[in-house]
DNA sequence: TGTACATCAGTGAACGCGCGTTCACTGATGTAC
DNA sequence: TGTACATCAGTGAACGCGCGTTCACTGATGTAC
């Protein structure tokens, strides 16, 4: 593994141990094992480094937003939903520390969306995933006629990133168990709804 | 308006324009107009003065869920629901920002953490309080019997939570149009479910 | 193979700066007689 | 009312510290002949 690796690396463990405001050059550094000034050989300068982390780092939507295209069709809507929103709150678990820190330094945060907009990325993707997923099953005449895709998949994602967000503010483990116990509960409710 | 009551003002306006972590004694200071000698005489620490900051100025969804409190059986539940929504929105718009700030500093958030404990407070009190009042509603029979209202709080909830940080990562301003928009087509789809 | 030099990853030590915090102070207001 | 003193909100200037960054350097590895 090369030495700009490891610094990315060093920078993102200590980003999520220690949080943002701590991740300083020194505790980069040292955690990487280099002396500061190596640091400067291989980004420009710190927030150029943090950028970095952020792109190469940062736990993607992608890989679990490819795995369920292929789904429609297959299996059952319960249980390919339910599959989604175990993995979508994996994902915000994982994420969401990170991403939350970027809301202490706007610019940074400025910055970071300027760059996940040129790569056509960013968080609402999640949503719309979900909801292109729904509406080949709507289409395949598995869901009711006439159902809003795109309002369920907001509401499930939604779901899912509130458990994540109040387990990862009390500062709690995932518990895969009571994560899918969860998922289990806000799908077939999405799917029962509320009123006959 | 005392001294103390300028200086939390100062220091919450600061925080949310320029940020967490350019929230410096000096920032809050000259956005107070006072010293920084005087924000030691009103508080111990910086750490003091960002946990009442934090207590003091933060956004509180407790108006909001005793206004939602009095409701069942007024109305429509359609209505209501989107009423609940339109709030959510609001108030997660509002807070999103400075709640997610917290997490770069793990200390803080665990400070703040203990602090709206000791209060019985917390972010989970928002899905408790719509979870009620469902609960209500369905004892009153307008809502399916056997209905997960816990899992549909949660749904409701988590859909205002994800628009609003979709919007503030975005950094755009609220728009109360478009919001009421999105409330409406969740809160019918939640009532509808996605299966006859 | 040996020698002289070039390249290059990485470093120790220092830099200027802005941070949070403290301290001895000032000047206005209140109180006693 | 005037005088002497106490109280108290607020301050200017300084402090030590840790930050991000730079610079002249070292020592290992590669290359030319």
């Amino acid at each position: 593994m090369g030495t700009r690796d490891r610094i990315l690396d060093a920078a993102a463990h200590v980003m999520r141990t220690r949080g943002f405001a701590h991740t300083t050059t020194k505790e980069i550094a040292r955690a990487a094992e280099y002396s500061e000034a190596t640091l400067y050989k291989h980004f420009q300068d710190k927030t150029e480094l943090f950028l970095a982390v952020l792109h190469e780092r940062l736990p993607s939507f992608h890989p679990f937003v490819a795995a369920l295209q292929g789904d429609p069709g297959r299996g059952t809507v319960r249980a390919n939903l339910i599959e989604i929103a175990v993995g979508a709150i994996a994902f915000y678990h994982e994420a969401f520390p990170m991403n939350a820190s970027l809301f202490s330094e706007p610019t940074l945060l400025a910055a970071h969306r300027a760059a996940i907009g040129r790569r056509r990325a960013g968080p609402h993707r999640a949503v719309e995933a979900v909801a292109k997923y729904l509406q080949a099953e709507h289409d395949d005449g598995r869901i009711r006629p006439g159902a809003d895709t795109g309002a369920a998949a907001a509401l499930l994602v939604g779901g899912c990133l509130q458990y994540a967000f109040l387990e990862t503010f009390a500062q709690r483990p995932l518990n895969e168990q009571r994560a899918r116990e969860y998922a289990v509960s806000i799908v077939d409710t999405l799917l029962a709804g509320l009123v006959e």
